[in-house]
DNA sequence: ATTATATCGTTCGATATCGAACTTTATGGA
DNA sequence: TCCATAAAGTTCGATATCGAACGATATAAT
């Protein structure tokens, strides 16, 4: 007897489940089709990392960007570590905070995720034959709504 | 001078880059939802594993898995180690390929996946004062053909 | 039948991830 | 001021991930 006095009848978990499971295979397909294009020695997280410093701002803390990522700071030391070896972003002191730390893009940073960006032209173009390139676009607001609220709505 | 004469005026790369980017933070923060549920020592990837099984059906191969989830098979070498560990899959020498083998639901690892979903039930009703859940559910096949594009169109 | 080649799953070694303990600095009382 | 507690980031150890090499079996050609 499921759900009789539901204010929403017809509203299964299952279902909502079945829309973060089509979320989620979306993504590990679109991962691999991106990571297939990012210079070696490069990973999605790198990636990931330079591409929020640049949608948000940089001069984040490691602090915030673990949140951002739900991803714990130990892994973002790590991380932090590789994109500074390669010169793509640069840590400062806080200047507020001596306990705490800057985490800046460099130029060479900028220039490196619109290149990557750039690099998915060509498998776009390929899709584009089969995919409505269109309904993605009008799609993709709707997902943000979504993205804030699962937001603001968390724990961590 | 972007695109003069491209087909589709006004469709950038960064666009489209704009929708996987939501996927994949949706993903992210639900993946840490549900994490959050799972008993200790079950990670996503088993799960994932055992949602597959049922979606789709049991007796598939460690490889044909490791092509749905875009994962090198040596990482389905040990996700099934532990599911099997547990009881929940078991393994089956392949009847027709002596190479190969199956992986076979048990009682257990039905159970398993169901009892899984429900414990999703209090977020999902946490959320859906602030989430539109019909409009999720309206979302649903629109992903659904995207996903399944994706998935014929890759590579590997 | 025999041999060459391809395929399936595992093993191994290197790297990534991440919880817990630790160091350093802040903060908020007494 | 001094001390207790909290917070930021690193270190460390254990586990997960995954490319490459490997052994076993299958397939195809002769």
């Amino acid at each position: 007897m499921p759900d009789e006095d539901a204010p929403n009848p017809g509203i299964a978990p299952g279902t909502v489940f079945a829309f973060f499971n089509e979320i989620g295979i979306i993504q590990q397909l679109s991962r691999a089709m991106f990571e297939a294009r990012l210079p070696d020695g490069i990973i999605v997280q790198h990636f990931s990392v330079l591409n929020h410093l640049i949608r948000v701002a940089d001069g984040r803390t490691p602090l915030e960007l673990s949140r951002a990522f739900q991803v714990p700071k130990a892994s973002l030391t790590n991380t932090l570590a590789g994109l500074e070896k390669r010169g793509l972003v640069e840590m400062r002191p806080h200047p507020k905070d001596g306990r705490s730390k800057q985490v800046w893009l460099t130029e060479e940073g900028r220039a490196f995720r619109d290149h990557a960006i750039s690099l998915l032209v060509p498998d776009i173009l390929a899709l584009s034959d089969k995919l409505d390139l269109e309904e993605l676009m009008r799609l993709t607001p709707r997902l943000t709504e979504i993205r804030k609220i699962l937001d603001e709505n968390r724990n961590t």
